[in-house]
DNA sequence: GCCAACGTTGGC
DNA sequence: GCCAACGTTGGC
């Protein structure tokens, strides 16, 4: 089994729960994903120790704002069997969960915002086929290569 | 707040 | 298995 490092893209609402968020916290469960594709980067794709571009939807100025590792195995959202969780889905079951999530660990917050706009401008070094800046991206979490990730810390 | 894009649901 | 209706995401 390789152990090379992987890299990923996720995406949180700074409303809702932000850089500085998990910078105070230190280690956060990423629950809430409901997408299967999201998910499933997540239970099958990421490995303890894998980094994390830390990205602010949803806001005045979308963007990277920071850089975070993977922290655990992925392992079931506990939301899912709440009731009163806004996350609740009724048709998952604990013999046969739905959902799953990683920890997240704050790595550092970057010294400012790599802003969507500035990433769009760079679609030539990072490749059209880049999930944020694709049409219609919509995908909370992603992949992103060893040279994605290098080239956009390197705009910091 | 608008709305395009797109995933999910459920009737048939 | 199709597809219309609906809900959500997320940039603007």
């Amino acid at each position: 089994m390789s152990t090379r490092r992987r890299y990923w893209l996720m995406k949180s609402e700074p409303d809702a729960f932000s850089i500085d968020d998990l910078q105070r916290v230190g280690v956060e469960p990423w629950n809430g994903v409901r997408n299967y594709q999201a998910r499933n980067f997540m239970r099958d794709g990421m490995r303890v120790g894998d980094g994390i571009l830390f990205y602010h939807s949803n806001t005045k100025v979308p963007g990277i704002v920071g850089t975070a590792t993977v922290a655990s195995h992925a392992y079931p959202d506990d939301t899912q069997f709440d009731p009163r969780s806004h996350y609740h889905d009724p048709k998952a079951t604990r013999e046969e969960p739905r959902w799953f999530l990683v920890d997240v660990a704050f790595e550092r917050k970057l010294s400012r915002t790599i802003a969507l706009d500035e990433i769009k401008s760079h679609a030539d070094s990072l490749g059209d086929e880049f999930a944020l800046i694709r049409r219609g991206n919509r995908l909370s979490v992603f992949p992103v290569s060893a040279a994605q990730y290098k080239f956009l810390l390197s705009l910091e």
